[in-house]
DNA sequence: GCACTTGACGAGAACGATTATCATTACTAC
DNA sequence: GTAGTAATGATAATCGTTCTCGTCAAGTGC
């Protein structure tokens, strides 16, 4: 039941060091396959996954669907992102305003266990200049 | 370019006034096979589709990344959803205050046309009256 | 260092939601 | 009624993700 450190797992956590940037789970086995990794994609997939877990990785769904990973740089444990569409970057955001206004809104309608998800999608300033 | 009145259009805006609940594309589908309409899968897709966009119906993407579709009730333009994980009951709210925070965040961040997501997700009071 | 236990890997099959295809059907305007 | 064309629906295709299962290798005890 020990978790094992791999030869995959430290190239997955290499290559999410090197680029700070949301990307799939797909994007990431690309880029660590044409950067000389060899690596199953079920493997990038089962330990971006069990890190998420973890909350060493940050995962957000983007507007298809699809699951974007990042190295999580949280210093708290809840936080929400405010992510480029077009460079994947981010920074995380604390909101503790948010946060208790969920709450409320949850308790007034007689909601329990509330949960909430919360991102912000922008363009950031790198992009923008380039046109995007 | 007109948008025709068809039989199977009608049937869905009837399905989706009956139930007042989020439910999936296959769950109307299947909800409305089960009463007795014939109508295409695809058909269904399409037709939740495009009165999303017409703003007819609100869609939103549940925890596994499908997504969920109900009749909409809002006054306004921008809203959110406080929605029971159990039933789909789901009311929607107004936040203003998470509008004008997720603008000024953005403009803190340099980032610019920011969009955003946010959804509440907790237990009803009539399903955690049945212990779920 | 060596054998052994068992978690981890990887190639490919399977899955499930969604979308595309395309021949057929049926609204709408005239 | 008829023509024109948007809509339908059965089915194939797509695509992200997960499962399977035989193989491999990290940790452990000696």
């Amino acid at each position: 039941m020990t978790v094992r450190t791999t030869r995959q797992r430290t190239a997955i956590l290499d290559a999410l060091t090197e680029a700070d940037e949301f990307r799939s789970a797909q994007q990431w086995h690309e880029a660590m396959s044409r950067g000389g990794d060899r690596i199953g994609l079920a493997t990038v997939y089962r330990n971006l996954q069990s890190m998420a877990e973890a909350g060493a990785v940050d995962a957000v769904r983007d507007e298809d669907g699809e699951v974007l990973y990042r190295l999580c740089h949280a210093t708290g444990e809840h936080h929400h992102h405010l992510r480029c569409r077009h460079c994947g970057a981010a920074v995380e955001i604390e909101g503790p305003a948010v946060e208790s206004w969920a709450a409320k809104i949850g308790a007034e309608n007689g909601f329990t266990n509330i949960d909430h998800t919360m991102e912000l999608t922008g363009t950031c300033s790198a992009c923008a200049a380039k046109g995007l």
